[in-house]
DNA sequence: AGACAAGCCTGTACGC
DNA sequence: TGCGTACAGGCTTGTC
């Protein structure tokens, strides 16, 4: 599932390989993936539009065209980007949307469960992002997350630290996997109250968004059992091997080798070591 | 065979 | 009262 280093990922290969590439065709067979606006609406957006960027905000893709709108896509849980040199490759099951380039490439969106969107906007903020997109919160790699800011947008929480993480409208692009391995890296428990956390936590955690997430992106995300997020190009990536507890239930803490235990808080898998963390 | 996983939205209930 | 939080349901399909 897509988060953010795997989102940055794709979009490094956005900025690579189709940046700068004109939209000669828009097929959308999929019922599901352009939801916002009418297919024509889409398709009649992007037509001769080119790619002028690749920029990325928490889990959001966008893709600013030449007439000032953005073309903006989230992966959502199975959602892949997936640029095809030879457009006589066969499309893979659940190939929903494909867009012809003018170098007679193609951008395809997949997606088995179609919880994924592509849509245009061309009502921006003063950012360039979008307006409907205004309640997304910091982005730890955009904006950057200092120990300061994050202690402003814990301020006043009542809730978990796994539920506070998981809240995009604070800090945009950690989902369950990263939620679990920057607690890890942090030394606090997932199900660890906001109120309670000290300055010295705050620092600590601070410190784990940023670390973990770099060495993810460096490492081109995490591609898990399903194998199911890959690159642009199609290859996995390679932070999987350096998950400490992600779905490692069972499997001693990399740290201190004590067995890793899994619960539920917030109403999702929480995977913990019981020594390292509190 | 059916529970489960995921992200995000919506609706509703609850507590300070 | 009102706000923030909690929880459940919906959407979907491949996997165990």
């Amino acid at each position: 599932m897509p988060e953010l280093p795997e989102v940055e990922t794709v979009r490094l290969g956005l900025a690579a390989a189709v940046v700068g590439r004109r939209v000669e065709g828009v097929e959308v067979t999929g019922v599901r993936s352009v939801r916002r606006q009418s297919k024509a609406a889409f398709k009649k957006a992007l037509l001769g539009r080119t790619f002028a960027g690749a920029l990325r905000r928490g889990k959001y893709l966008l893709v600013p065209l030449d007439d000032g709108a953005v073309l903006v896509a989230h992966l959502r849980m199975s959602g892949q980007l997936v640029h095809v040199v030879d457009p006589a490759l066969p499309r893979v099951l659940h190939t929903h949307v494909v867009l012809g380039l003018d170098d007679a490439s193609e951008l395809r969106f997949v997606d088995p469960r179609t919880f994924g969107e592509l849509f245009v906007a061309a009502e921006l903020g003063p950012d360039g992002v979008p307006v409907v997109l205004a309640g997304l919160g910091t982005d730890p790699l955009v904006d950057g997350l200092p120990a300061a800011r994050l202690g402003e947008l814990l301020h006043g929480r009542r809730t978990t630290l796994k539920a506070f993480l998981l809240d995009q409208r604070f800090v945009a692009g950690i989902g369950n996997l990263y939620a679990d391995e920057i607690c890890h890296a942090a030394g606090l428990l997932p199900s660890r109250r906001t109120e309670t956390l000290t300055a010295g936590d705050v620092e600590r955690l601070a410190a784990a968004v940023a670390g973990v997430l770099a060495e993810a992106v460096r490492l081109r995300g995490s591609s898990l059992r399903d194998a199911r997020y890959r690159d642009l190009a199609g290859a996995l990536g390679g932070y999987q091997a350096h998950h400490a507890v992600y779905d490692r239930a069972g499997e001693p803490c990399p740290s201190c080798g004590v067995a890793v235990e899994r619960i539920r808080v917030a109403g999702r898998s929480a995977h913990f070591c019981p020594a390292c963390q509190s």
